[in-house]
DNA sequence: CTGTTAGCGCATTCAA
DNA sequence: TTGAATGCGCTAACAG
């Protein structure tokens, strides 16, 4: 049923050469066969079969997007960011949410290999050096979103810097007693957001020669009853903190719940600090980390487009693109000064 | 540089045809050839050409999901539920997001008609019957969801019935004086749940005998301010409202925030009824109407695989499959009885 | 049981 | 400027 190249051919009395060149502009066509042509495809109402392209060509124009932690806002704002571009392309997106250790091992090991698509986005995974190395084998253009290595392409954020900059700032408001909260949920692949983060977070606190205090580090439970009860131990420890760090929004908002149910006011008892800066965010006049998660998509993509230009070109560029992306710390209602009890 | 199917075929000392039936059980194959085959497949590490495949198939074996809202959560929930059957199926996902009209229009004109994909999973569109004619024309099978269409199969919440349930609960707490909060900025295209529920609401004060009043009936802003705004706008109302309900989750947890802002109690003050059932919802102790946000994407792909299936098999169904997913109003601690001030 | 051949629909080279 | 022929890599029908 589907009506092909030949049938336009043959309706307009020409060859299928001639029909594939006035599609593609691939070779000067005499204007009048060219509305000849152009007046068949438009009376079939023809399509190319990409399929048939796609085998023709070498290439399927589309690119594989790998991504955990999918239900996250800002997963989402970045994918965003990537469809941006996409859609002003000729490229499709073909996704795949990891959700598990054991597939995000095999998207790893197939979707690179399957020749499906003509590169690789990567979101937020740590990828072995045997991981890499497949990758690179394989020679399919890929790069790195929220997440580095050496060998690869990638757009980043400097986590530490950024924690650094926040716990830095506390310090300056006058606290002392800063708990840092991770998010071991986020932490499912190991992604080291979290190791990074509280990096940060201690290297703020011995710049200003602040001991760290185990204590102080929290790890969020699983369920969000555990993590509820997690936060309000840390609130009513007999020396409790005055500011807390938090790995996201998401968690800092809860903490602002937790606080408000132990009658804490913020900032006046408790200065809370989150990271992402989603929508809510500035609802909730939480202070905040900024990153550029549209923006990191965007790159993301654009980067890689460049990479597939340049494999097809055999334009071997020497140097990595490995870029890094600023954050900024947006000043908002839950910091302050610590109150002095 | 790739390795193709002579290769191997090469290396084993067999034919291509033994090769392809080897790796597609397609017929019986000696067992001894047979591990030869497998031998070089490994060997070589071969992986078929999916393009060539497609091509020689006439299947592309790749679903398009048409989204729009993307950022919303309960968008992404439902996502989760179509990515968790494809993942364990041999389909893969296509994603076209459609943000603004333009694309929207765009997307419906192209995506069935390229023939790129084997069906077409649409989210939260209402179709014109000139483009569910041209969809049905194209003869590529199409499945809504959260949305509706006569001569098309879907999975649907009876937004109605689910607004009717939350506004009697809250009448039959106590409530008279109840007001409803929309959101057009989840009405850009013209999906029809935000009048839905405003008629369900409207039905349950009709059935209690109690008068509708237009200043009860709210439009969120745009913008964060407008709409916080609005929220005072309506609190502080001479004769304010004792409880809301609320087009979204997200909405109802602003008016929550407002209603703190305002030093109102909740439920003392102010009943609040979301919808949704995100996760923060549960945290935030919000009653909610839940809906199968995970369940509508999973049941929608199987539909859809199901249609792709029969087409192949020329299997005329005679009845298009268009179920309704059940609601379920969940009470929290956002909603009791009015106190009579 | 297995090798060979003929498409799948298109882009592109080679002649004309 | 254009038509005809070749190949992309694979599946499936055909013939042995």
């Amino acid at each position: 049923l589907p009506v092909t190249i030949h049938e336009v051919a043959k309706r307009a009395g020409v060859g299928i050469g001639t029909v594939s060149s006035v599609l593609n502009n691939s070779r000067p066509v005499n204007e009048t066969t060219r509305q000849k042509v152009l007046a068949a495809v438009k009376d079939l109402a023809f399509v190319p079969n990409p399929s048939a392209r796609r085998l023709s060509l070498g290439k399927t124009h589309t690119i594989a997007v790998i991504i955990p932690y999918f239900t996250i806002a800002s997963q989402i704002e970045r994918l965003r960011g990537v469809m941006s571009v996409i859609a002003e392309s000729d490229y499709d997106i073909s996704l795949f949410a990891v959700e598990t250790i054991p597939q995000r091992n095999k998207v790893l090991q197939t979707v690179p290999h399957r020749g499906g698509v003509d590169g690789l986005l990567i979101f937020s995974l740590n990828l072995s050096n045997e991981e890499v190395r497949r990758i690179r084998q394989a020679n399919i253009p890929t790069v790195l979103v929220e997440t580095v290595h050496p060998h690869l392409p990638y757009i980043f954020v400097d986590n530490i810097a950024a924690a650094q900059m926040a716990v830095s700032y506390l310090i300056d408001l006058g606290h002392q007693k800063i708990a840092y909260l991770s998010d071991h949920r986020q932490d499912l692949f190991d992604s080291g957001f979290d190791r990074s983060r509280y990096l940060g977070y201690c290297q703020a606190l011995e710049m200003a020669g602040i001991p760290i205090r185990p204590e102080y580090y929290r790890q969020a439970g699983s369920t969000l009853e555990a993590h509820q009860r997690m936060i309000q131990e840390l609130l009513t420890l007999p020396d409790s903190p005055t500011a807390i760090f938090a790995f996201s929004d998401e968690i800092a908002l809860e903490v602002l719940e937790v606080a408000r149910q132990l009658n804490l006011t913020v900032p006046g008892d408790l200065s809370v600090v989150g990271y992402d800066d989603v929508e809510v965010a500035r609802f909730a006049q939480l202070t905040t980390v900024h990153q550029c998660l549209f923006e990191s998509g965007l790159q993301g993509v654009e980067v890689l487009l460049d990479a597939i230009d340049n494999l097809e070109n055999h334009q071997t560029n020497g140097s990595l693109p490995q870029l890094q992306l600023p954050t900024e710390l947006v000043i908002r209602g839950s910091t302050g000064r610590p109150i002095q009890r």
